[in-house]
DNA sequence: TATAAATAGGATAAAATTATCCGAAATAAA
DNA sequence: TTTATTTCGGATAATTTTATCCTATTTATA
């Protein structure tokens, strides 16, 4: 469904949501241990989320990553995925023609539009808050 | 969503089907030029679908690839794409944990649940038959 | 100002996916 | 039985994705 980057991206900004709540910058050396991820490439994704503003990064001594306590709620997944894995999972055809729409549709093109706006409102109504209160009361997890 | 290898099936699988109906063989070549797949790879997800009796080949002069006719409405796209992307859609969790349960879930479990039931619904309940039809009528095209 | 700590980013490498090529095996028809 | 045709399957190559390494740049503090 997503790429591996994109999972790294979003379990990433959940950790990170959650120390801004303490107000704690975190670094890539504690992401990557806390969702079990490969340390410099999930930097890199960290990279990709502060260019498109999901996230913030401060450099230097006593820097890290950290996002804006205020808007945790406003930031949902459907910005991270957009972000790292792009629209195509919102725009792209199902069965991948380049030119598919109502008056060129690809064989499955209206059945993937139920699923899809599933997905979409699934992903535009997830707020990185709410997920990363259930990471904090131990009601789900970010790694086996 | 799909890789490649599983549109092509997809695709190669409806265009089977529509010739199937007029009893009519086709080949990896006629195949790979009306769903504008490459050639050679399209006939290694062939022999993929063939392995899982998805479709059946017959070698030989006057061979190629087909479907029994009285099948068609009993193929949905759920056997193609288990065939050649495996039920990870199915089962895989949407953040890659490999232990990923009610009793210790990802952080989007529960969300990803009411999208992958939508998906499996759709693969479980579109036939080849609709979608060929759908093609002949030109209501739907295989290809951009 | 010097130093240590931290992100940024370029260059590579490894692995997976996608794609190509070619000979072997099977089969219908001459 | 020979030939032409066609799928099968192994080897290889190209591309994309995933992953690593190293240096430059930034910045708070001593």
């Amino acid at each position: 469904m997503f790429s591996k980057a994109c999972e790294y991206g979003i379990k990433a900004s959940i950790f990170i949501a959650i120390n801004s709540y303490e107000g704690k910058r975190v670094s890539p050396k504690e992401i990557a241990k806390e969702i079990n991820s490969p340390q410099a490439f999930t930097a890199k994704i960290l990279q990709a989320l502060v260019r498109h503003k999901v996230i913030n990064s401060v450099k230097g001594a006593y820097g890290g990553f950290e996002i804006n306590k205020n808007e945790l709620k406003y930031i949902n997944l459907s910005q991270i995925v957009k972000a790292i894995d792009g629209d195509n999972i919102y725009n792209g055809c199902g069965l991948g023609l380049d030119k598919c729409d109502e008056n060129h549709p690809c064989p499955v093109h209206e059945k993937f539009i139920t699923v899809r706006d599933e997905l979409k409102h699934m992903l535009e109504n997830t707020s990185l808050e709410e997920l990363a209160l259930d990471i904090k009361s131990g009601a789900s997890f970010l790694k086996a």
